[in-house]
DNA sequence: TGATTTTAGGACACGATACTCTTATTTGCA
DNA sequence: TGCAAATAAGAGTATCGTGTCCTAAAATCA
């Protein structure tokens, strides 16, 4: 499938519902269920934001998920490479795996235009953009309601 | 990583370097030396290959593979649905599952562009615009070399 | 202090992809 | 006819991405 991997849909999916430095820590439970990701799957993920130094955490009542810089401050291409590491661009829409020879991919010169153009968008896109998605994910939550989620 | 899997390069790569019909049957072994491809996994995707109606085999002396139609008919299109599947695009560039909600991803309109207008790319480009690349692929050896190769 | 809430971290399972190896089976040619 | 060449077929292995589960540790609050 053409796609970065799902891990890295998710890190974005999530980072997107966090508030930034100052806002509510938000409960891995409320993330998960809110994108419909698993549970303990994105709760690895979050592990991984936050040694890479994009997410803050507390543990315990009242503990959660907090970015450490502004949503503003945050561009798409910043969660890619944290999550997929700095060769996601890879070089070959195709799949071919090193293209050693240039006349061995019929389409060589297009994969390296889109792939710049590709990540352009990703340098320029902020997870302030998703603030209309980020307003629907709960941040409190009655204990009847946490029953049902966890 | 962002791209098809390593298989439809293969693929790609390895009915790039085959002659139409009325051609030369390629052995596995020079195709697989020419294009870097670890040799069983290739003779694999050749099968798959056959079953799909792409390519013709022909066992014991002097066998190998040919294609089913000249270069010029066949797209990368069709190759990569045949390896990927119809569901190849998957729908999201960043690898968001299945994009329920358009808020959920900042760069959903760029996606569904970017996707037509990969598509469109694969849906033009030919098998026979490897025609340079094919021709640096030995069709006959010497069993000296043959020993070296397998 | 003790109970509750929440993340941290590691073990494990499962399927897909990528790759290897061995044993048929078919074909061409001397 | 028999040998050698070549694909067919399938079992086996390794790694990775994805997902589950359990226990430990930390933080809050009564």
């Amino acid at each position: 499938m053409l796609s970065l991997s799902q891990s890295t849909g998710y890190a974005i999916l999530a980072m997107g519902c966090l508030d930034g430095p100052g806002g509510v820590y938000v409960h891995v439970g409320y993330l998960a269920k809110y994108t419909r990701i698993p549970v303990h799957y994105l709760s690895k993920i979050m592990r991984i934001l936050a040694e890479k130094g994009f997410v803050e955490t507390k543990r315990g009542n009242k503990g959660g998920f907090l970015l450490c810089r502004f949503p503003e401050e945050i561009t798409l291409l910043e969660v890619v490479e944290a999550i997929e590491g700095p060769d996601w661009k890879g070089g070959c829409l195709l799949g071919i795996p090193k293209v050693w020879d240039k006349r061995a991919c019929p389409i060589y010169r297009f994969c390296q235009e889109e792939l710049r153009r590709i990540e352009k968008e990703f340098r320029s896109r902020k997870l302030s953009e998703m603030e209309n998605f980020r307003r629907g994910c709960p941040r409190t939550i009655t204990p009847s309601r946490r029953r049902e989620i966890m």
